[in-house]
DNA sequence: CGCACCCTTGATTAGCCTCAAGCCAGGTGG
DNA sequence: CCACCTGGCTTGAGGCTAATCAAGGGTGCG
């Protein structure tokens, strides 16, 4: 994934990330350093965050609109490179280029809709493990985790804004958690004790491998 | 988009649409008539909705996968061509169809936002009303509706995992919302009383046209 | 007739929101 | 150096929203 090291862009935090340059509607970036998140502000400042942006993903010109409907701002300082395949880049490469491409992509229409379950149909204690578990593995996927701890360069308010719930009772949720001593905040960062447990808690299913163990439909009445 | 009348394939109410076929990673389809939605199952039985399929949308292999992440289910008997191209057609025509079916799911995408939006920033009511008003908007957009009232072919159970709420909630909303004469519930079909004032009341913002009014971020904060 | 399925309603409880206030750390300027 | 301010975290009190539990009604159908 390292073949496109050319035009490093840099954002300061809570930049808004624009690709709509006229030419450049299937612009492409990837995230090099810096957390981002995609999201929309309502007219009356309401906001909802649909997806964090973390180092490896990808940020396309489509997901990088107007904030009024869907809009990425770093939430750090930030740096990105072009993800298109270089001019002088043989057939095979540039396949796999897109091959990856794609992938990225499934994933992160994956984990739409596991927010969209987190959102319907948890409650806050547990989607606030569910976001935390699916943070972790991310950034463990992508080797930015070292020791028990995991770097979240997130506030409360964010969290909020991302799971739909008031700070208030965000900040009371970890306070809940942590007392229980599953899951404890200090300074930007959080630790997990007992994954399988916080995992079960909340439902979490990992995205690493298969499991998905499935469940048969009832069937849906007609009116 | 009338290009490809081949191969209607059937499916009965409450039957999951299945694309999974070796051959067919990219299969994709699109509904003549009937509705579906997109959903996962949980292992306790709770469901959630992601979308809803009506006639003209496309159907793709991702999208229709296991019901434990996601899962396609008629909620009609449901009819579907196949989207693919014919062997016969001409490059100028191929190009056309892949165009509408990238528009398709540019919209699909925004539409998936926009529930995410529903489900964490606005009350039960907003988001009945919000939801009603997409559905309309899109029955319109293929011209399946005649006079004032639209056909709904959902139960208040689908309701309910659609919106992330109760049965129970949503019966009592609709209850309101009746008396408020402003939306009418009848025999599997809804009439919309005043939609302006509907759309403001619940936030609702058209996808037919541009217009989408901007609020500027506020900055985030960095830990 | 009895069963399924869906809608409806009441009573109670729990979860989450809002308002309001206070604390702490870091940064800035006099 | 200290006063002040800002941004983020924390906590209490009170109230509303939506969930849950429970029961009953209507309609279509075998």
């Amino acid at each position: 994934v390292r073949a496109f090291w050319r035009r490093v862009e840099r954002f300061p935090a809570g930049a808004q990330i624009r690709l709509e340059g006229v030419a450049a509607a299937h612009k492409q970036v990837i995230i090099v350093s810096g957390w981002a998140c995609q999201l929309r502000i309502l007219r009356d400042g309401r906001r909802q965050i649909f997806a964090f942006l973390l180092p490896g993903d990808v940020i396309d010109a489509h997901a990088a609109a107007s904030l009024g409907t869907r809009g990425v701002v770093a939430l750090t300082r930030l740096e990105v490179v072009n993800a298109e395949p270089y001019p002088g880049m043989d057939l095979a490469e540039r396949e796999r280029v897109s091959e990856v491409l794609r992938e990225a992509a499934a994933q992160r229409e994956t984990r739409l809709y596991d927010h969209l379950v987190r959102m319907g149909r948890l409650s806050a204690k547990e989607r606030v493990v569910h976001l935390l578990l699916e943070l972790a593995e991310r950034l463990e996927n992508v080797g930015l985790v070292k020791g028990e701890s995991v770097r979240l360069p997130i506030t409360q308010e964010v969290f909020a804004d991302a799971l739909g719930l008031s700070i208030v009772h965000i900040n009371r949720t970890l306070k809940q958690l942590r007392q229980e001593g599953s899951v404890v905040f200090k300074l930007g960062s959080v630790t997990l004790h007992d994954r399988a447990r916080l995992a079960a808690l909340s439902h979490y299913q990992s995205r690493r491998e298969g499991a998905a163990p499935d469940a048969e439909p009832r069937s849906f009445g007609v009116t």
